[in-house]
DNA sequence: GTTGGCCCTAAAGCGCACTTGAGGGCAAGG
DNA sequence: CCTTGCCCTCAAGTGCGCTTTAGGGCCAAC
């Protein structure tokens, strides 16, 4: 009962039998031995997908993650891979800072009421020419309609 | 000076003018006036923008965006709304944690020097069935290589 | 008057991450 | 024997979020 053959790999993982299929013949899961065809995979596959679909959500790509998960890597590799990891890293922070906004936002928008991102306004962020006023928290326009309350 | 090109729109948000195109194409920038068949934008769309790419972070695919953003939805738009917005914090919040504990295992594993997070080891999340031993934390087997120096 | 810069549309193409479809195998059970 | 259920391959299709291509217009400067 060490190996699992891919319906019950899908079945655990809540991959497609498919998405699976595929990500072998990529080779992001390594090596999978197959006896008369049939693909046997070892119970380790479970904790690789596992990370492949958190860095998947982290915005790598599957090519990247092939990279990251690649096992005793060769000198030019070894460089990738430290290319990519500390890349990212910045890249991650600022992704978990832009959504703990967001969250917020939405949240705050929720609660008041007005039901309109737009209404509710946020961060002038990603302009990139300045012309005054550009800072939401200083410009704050008084709504017409009386139920938007949220003054974010 | 109140409306802007679709060149400046541009150079203001870093959108090619073709996304932007596409984005009034599909109705997702609200209501654009033309003038001899050229595009008007009121400076609003700036931060209509900046919230499309913080809602596109999130996961939002554009069609949930546009839902969002219409501005006064009628009684079954605002329904949409709060199911989207309500049903997306907690994934939201999910996904701020899993990206959270994803940037200390690559951190992690970069200072270990072992480069492969299949070597380091993770989360067994995802796995829909249980058979013992399915928790990481207490599940850490040796790796054999002395270079690899995580515990994770 | 033609060159350059900005604008326009409609349709096709692209990369990614899969899914679907067509066609087939093998093994157990009724 | 033949249906059921699981497995296989290979190629084509899909959906999203754009970009590219091919065609054209208007205006100002040289």
């Amino acid at each position: 009962m060490r190996s699992l053959l891919i319906g019950r790999v899908a079945e655990r993982t809540g991959l497609a039998v498919s998405a699976l299929r595929y990500y072998d013949a990529i080779g992001l899961l390594g090596d999978v031995p197959r006896r008369a065809g049939v693909r046997h995979f070892p119970a380790t596959v479970l904790r690789r997908i596992a990370l492949i679909r958190a860095a998947q959500e982290a915005g790598f790509a599957l090519a990247e993650i092939k990279l990251l998960l690649d096992q005793r890597p060769d000198a030019s590799t070894r460089q990738q891979w430290e290319t990519l990891a500390s890349r990212r890293l910045p890249e991650l922070d600022a992704l978990i800072d832009r959504l703990t906004s967001l969250r917020t936002t939405v949240a705050d928008c929720l609660a008041c009421g007005c039901l309109s991102l737009t209404t509710c306004g946020m961060l002038n962020a990603g302009d990139h020419s300045r012309e005054g006023a550009d800072h939401p928290s200083t410009e704050r326009s008084a709504p017409s309609d009386p139920r938007n309350r949220c003054g974010l």
